[in-house]
Parts: C-alpha cells; sequence; structure tokens
DNA sequence: TAGCTCGTTGGACAA
DNA sequence: TTTGTCCAACGAGCT
C-alpha cells in the first residue's frame, strides 16, 4: 500500500485552486487533510474573537466538502511539530505539503518543521498571486512605494498568471483513494477554544457569517455583477460597493488568482496588488507589523488615554461617522474601508493615541483581521507606514460623512439616536488637528 | 551621478 | 458653489 500524503491546511480552508491540494492528488497517494490549532504559535497576534468564530464555521464547511468526498478533516490541537511527527508514526505518511504562510512567526516557525521533519515536504504558494522574492526594483531592493511596485507587476503579471495559472485552477476534484482515517485517533474537540466568547456576541455576529468556499464563491459571483461600478461606489459606506471578499481571502476561502481572474476591472484589481503588497512589506520587513516603519515615530508623543480609547471603540465619540463605522465594527464583524480610514484616522489623529492600540482592537473584532493589512493599513494612517510623508492628511470626519454618506443613510442605520440624545463630540476636531500637525511637525524638527 | 517627479484614499482657505 | 493652491519636505525610484 502507498504511503499517505499529509495536506496540511492553514489559512487557505479550500478544496478547489489550491496548490496543495492539487499537488497532493499528483501524487496518486492517499490523502490526510490535517488542521492543527496552535494560536500560541502566532502570538501575540493569535486569532481574535471574530477571527476564531468565522474559523470555527470555514472549517466545518471544508470538513463537509471533504465528507462529500468520502474523507474528513483531522483536527488536532497542541504543538505543530509535535503533532505532525505523531501523525506521520501513526500513518507512515512520507510527504507532507502545505501552503506558505508569511507572518514573522509562523514563517520562522515553518522553517523549524522543515528542519526537523525527516519526511519529503513540499511548500507551494496559495495564498498570493505574486511570488514575492522575485520582485525586486532595480537597484535590486524591496520597493517601498506602492505605485512603481505595482506598475512593476503590470509589467509582468498577465503573461505570469497565464503560464503559472492555469495548473493551478481545479474546479473539478476527486480525492484520491483514500487512507483510514480512523487510525488516526479522534479529532480534538477545539469548540471550546474557538467559541470563549460570550454567548450574546456569537449569536449576534450569526447572520454575519458566511464562511467556507461555496460561500466565497457566491460572494465573488455576486461582486462581478457589479464590479464594473466599483470605482464609483467603494467610497460609498451607504451602498455595498464593495467586494466583500476580504475575509473569504484571509482565510483562503477562495483563492486570490480566481478573483482577479473573474474580476477584471482594474480599480479593484489594484486592491488586490494592495493587498500582495502588504504582505510583500511584512516578508522584507517583518518588524513593522509591531513597530513603526518609519523609525522617526518611534519618538511619537502618543497618549495614553484609556477612556478615551473606550469611547472610540463603542461608538461613543460624538462623531457620526466616526461611532457609526466602530459600531458596524462591533456588531457585524467588518467595516467598510472609507470608514476604517476614517476612524483610524480619529483615533490617531484627533486623540493621538498610538496606532497600535487601534490595530488590536480592529484584530479582535474583524472577521477579516489580517496581520500584513491591518499594521499595514495603521501604519498608512498614522503616517509611519511605507506611504512617504501624508501627515498633514488628517480626515475630517464631517466632510468626509456629507461627501461619502451624503443622506445620512448609514450613519442613520448605526445611530438611531442621533436626533434626539447622540454623544457630544468629545475633542474640538479643528483643535485636535493643529495638535497633531504640531507634533509631527517636532518629530521632524527633532530628527 | 544628479536632478526630477511623485507619493491610494485630504483639508483649509482664498478667489 | 466650484476650483486652485498650499500645507513640509523627504526619500523612493526613475532617467
Amino acid at each position: 500500500m502507498t504511503n499517505p500524503i499529509i495536506v496540511w491546511f492553514k489559512n487557505d480552508l479550500r478544496l478547489q485552486d489550491n496548490p496543495a491540494v492539487n499537488y497532493a492528488i499528483q501524487t496518486k497517494k492517499p490523502i490526510i487533510p490535517l488542521f492543527i490549532w496552535s494560536p500560541e504559535e502566532e502570538a501575540p497576534w493569535q486569532p481574535g474573537a471574530a477571527s476564531k468564530l468565522w474559523l470555527k464555521h470555514s472549517l466545518t464547511a471544508l470538513n463537509q466538502v471533504l465528507v462529500e468526498q468520502g474523507s474528513r478533516l483531522i483536527i488536532k490541537q497542541g504543538n505543530s511539530l509535535e503533532i505532525l511527527q505523531e501523525l506521520i508514526k501513526l500513518s507512515g505518511a512520507d510527504e507532507i505539503v502545505w501552503n506558505r504562510r508569511y507572518e514573522p512567526k509562523l514563517k520562522a516557525r515553518d522553517e523549524s518543521i522543515v528542519n526537523a521533519l525527516v519526511i519529503a515536504h513540499k511548500i507551494c504558494n496559495g495564498a498570493l498571486i505574486l511570488n514575492l522574492e522575485q520582485i525586486k526594483n532595480k537597484q535590486g531592493q524591496p520597493f517601498k512605494v506602492f505605485t512603481p511596485f505595482y506598475n512593476h507587476c503590470l509589467g509582468f503579471l498577465e503573461e505570469y498568471v497565464q503560464q503559472e495559472y492555469p495548473k493551478q485552477l481545479s474546479n473539478e476534484l476527486k480525492l484520491n483513494d483514500q487512507f483510514d482515517l480512523n487510525k488516526l485517533g479522534s479529532n480534538d474537540d477545539i469548540t471550546e477554544d474557538l467559541l470563549e466568547a460570550p454567548d450574546h456576541w456569537q449569536k449576534k455576529m450569526l447572520p454575519y457569517i458566511s464562511a467556507g468556499e461555496q460561500a466565497a464563491l457566491r460572494s465573488l459571483k455576486t461582486f462581478s455583477k457589479y464590479a464594473a461600478d466599483y470605482n464609483e461606489q467603494r467610497d460609498r459606506p451607504d451602498i455595498t460597493g464593495t467586494s466583500k471578499l476580504s475575509t473569504h481571502l484571509h482565510f483562503g476561502e477562495i483563492s486570490p488568482y480566481r478573483v482577479w481572474k473573474e474580476i477584471k476591472a482594474e480599480p479593484y484589481r489594484r486592491q488586490l496588488i494592495w493587498r500582495e503588497f502588504a504582505y510583500y512589506i511584512m516578508h522584507h520587513y517583518p518588524y513593522s507589523t509591531d513597530n513603526n516603519f518609519k523609525a522617526e515615530f518611534d519618538k511619537f508623543p502618543w497618549r495614553k488615554n484609556i477612556a478615551q480609547l473606550k469611547l472610540w471603540q463603542q461608538g461613543q465619540t460624538g462623531y457620526p461617522l466616526v461611532d457609526a463605522g466602530m459600531r458596524e465594527l462591533w456588531e457585524t464583524g467588518w467595516m467598510h474601508n472609507r470608514v476604517r480610514m476614517i476612524v483610524g484616522s480619529f483615533l490617531v489623529k484627533d486623540l493621538l493615541i498610538d496606532w497600535r492600540e487601534g490595530a488590536k482592537w480592529f484584530w479582535d473584532t474583524l472577521f477579516d483581521a489580517d496581520l500584513a493589512n491591518n499594521s499595514m493599513g495603521w501604519q498608512w494612517v498614522a503616517g509611519s507606514g511605507v506611504d512617504a510623508s501624508p501627515f498633514f492628511r488628517i480626515f475630517n470626519p464631517i466632510t468626509q460623512a456629507e461627501k461619502f454618506d451624503p443622506h445620512k443613510k448609514y450613519i442613520r442605520k448605526w445611530i438611531p439616536e442621533l436626533e434626539t440624545n447622540y454623544a457630544r463630540p468629545m475633542v474640538n476636531h479643528d483643535a485636535a488637528r493643529k495638535e497633531a500637525l504640531a507634533a509631527v511637525k517636532q518629530l521632524s524638527a527633532k530628527a
């Protein structure tokens, strides 16, 4: 009997268009589909409450598809290396395959696993369209500015995806003959770990969860119908103008290449490449997930004000668009992109609170919480990131609301008390803006 | 090598 | 009401 191959699922919770799965099928070996729950290996960025809830549903969905194929998902909890070694012993597996992860902690962990495992391993790229290692500027250095990066990629992308991806797309999927998974013992029950948040919160979130690759493909299909209007509508939180694909992409419920192929509208494709750029920056500058990309911001006089941070988190700042966004986040596990920038700008520039506090809150409450995107986004807002010198770019929450929610539809949806006993502004925006500008000016004077 | 241009998403103010 | 200019100045990336 042929020795089996382990497919180690991570943030690639799909069977279609999954290079690791495709590779395993092509070996003709019996397949052991495995997921390991080992959050401490990602600390301090282990999945937050919202992430865990979605993950639970996504794992269930993946298992269902596997069951339809006469298999099932093996779920284990604990130290990844120990679990792999144990399963290899029990199953006689002589090969393992997975899709690469780029988070600094996980990259290091996977490297040590590669060094410790005695069986063959294959590592695929299922999370990104691009091969990050191959992209350098003319000086042979990694890009630090998006536009040159994007233009550089456009130069080869069409040809590259045509060469690289036909072999990765797989609509019809047939798993190989099965290995007797019962030999591997029963699954660990990780439900309690994944559902540690309060019951009422979980219940409230349920309507907003549509996990799994079937749901992801449906979202893509829906978006493809209005993608042509993306550029005009994506800034409007009162309209469904965005793709709503971020969580599916984060958990790998859909292949980014599948999205690229289906959606041809340039403005959206540019966003997809932004996602790649965030991973590229994290890959080349791993410190930037937790530290200012620009070192001079290490001296920025952030304010520690827990009371104000709480008001922001709870959507009680007295600025309608900020509060609407924060409440949308709390109620649904998602926030419209433009509103993310506005609430971020408010925390960092009006309250002068460290971007990392905002990043932590988003990390815990967003279904799509993604280390590369979250850190880059917050650093962009703070002005400490890869984007050059936008410190005077301070969003005005009032004029932004007039521009992008002209009928107050979005604001009214989340702030029913708007016309009755709504909170007064916690700070004066004009004064706060001037203070922020002064703080940054001081920073460059010191440098 | 030196010089040039540009930088995802803006705002205030003046005309 | 709309449009143009400035906000400060740096460093990435190109020519």
